[in-house]
DNA sequence: TAGTAAATGAAAATCATTTTCATTAAGGAG
DNA sequence: CTCCTTAATGAAAATGATTTTCATTTACTA
């Protein structure tokens, strides 16, 4: 049984049921997301499957991303250098649901899952607070540390 | 005593301590910021003060926000609309530190300060984990919560 | 196998932001 | 107050990421 079989497997599903096709490019751009723990660029996509098939458009990667963004397989960040940068959700390489360190300086991002004791019950206390206050039906969220790492503090 | 005196005052300080100068562009921007309790973007705060000073170019404000942010005046935001948004840290009309709370349909942004009672001490407490455990020097945190508000649910 | 709609890629367009460069103006020295 | 130096400004051009357009290809269906 191949490694992370259930996610990959499921992913031509996952199209199928909306109607879409897996193709090749798609496959191979989620090929590249599912192998990285980097937080890439639609450009550094773009390049890393240009090397199995040279034929892939930028366009392609980017309305690709969209779809994967909107089908929930995928998380957009910007972590504020100018570029969009994307994660598979269900990663083989990476924690589930994870939060963010990032360095200031080097943009150095680091992953983590370890959360403090209290952490994850709190954020549901918060969320339920916010959304019984404000009314809203509160979705995700997004949480980020940033520091400057001790290699860029030598 | 005008309102709010204490930070408005100052702002001319700040920027001849560093041997800048605190020009008419830079003062009616900063008006703009403190007179506002949105998250405006480049373009919005150039047509606010374009009213009163028609000459203003948008490249000033540009280069007048990057200037703000670098001094620790003002805080630079993404939220995934595709342009940068801003906001005066020390404004009168808003809390002081505060998180987010966005609707992902009509993007509109709640602030908040009136956190969950552990709240702020269980931040504290990661970002010591955090630097800890990543030997990182924490400066600061995004905290925002996504969802739909009660007009975009109908 | 043929037909139909989805998907693709190249090129052009768009949009926010940055750079360039000639001009203006702030504020210190005299 | 006037001169001088240098910071600041604005218009226009450049840049860079992302999106749109459109002609062509491809996947799946009948
Ligand atoms: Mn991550
Ligand atoms: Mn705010
Ligand atoms: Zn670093
Ligand atoms: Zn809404």
């Amino acid at each position: 049984m191949p490694r992370h079989a259930f996610d990959s497997d499921d992913w031509p599903k996952r199209f199928r049921r909306r109607g879409l096709r897996f193709t090749e490019p798609r496959r191979l751009i989620l090929d590249i997301l599912n192998g990285t723990n980097e937080h890439l660029s639609a450009e550094e996509i773009y390049l890393a499957v240009h090397k199995k098939y040279p034929g892939i458009g930028l366009t392609t990667v980017y309305r690709t991303l969209d779809l994967l963004v909107e089908m929930g397989l995928v998380h957009q960040f910007q972590f504020g250098d100018g570029r969009s940068r994307y994660e598979l959700i269900h990663n083989p390489g990476k924690p589930g649901h994870h939060h963010h360190l990032v360095c200031s300086r080097c943009k150095r991002i680091i992953d983590y899952d370890d959360f403090v004791e209290e952490e994850v019950e709190l954020i549901r206390k918060v969320e339920e607070a916010l959304a019984k206050k404000h009314d809203f039906s509160i979705e995700g969220h997004l949480i980020q540390f940033y520091g400057i790492c001790r290699e860029c503090r030598e």
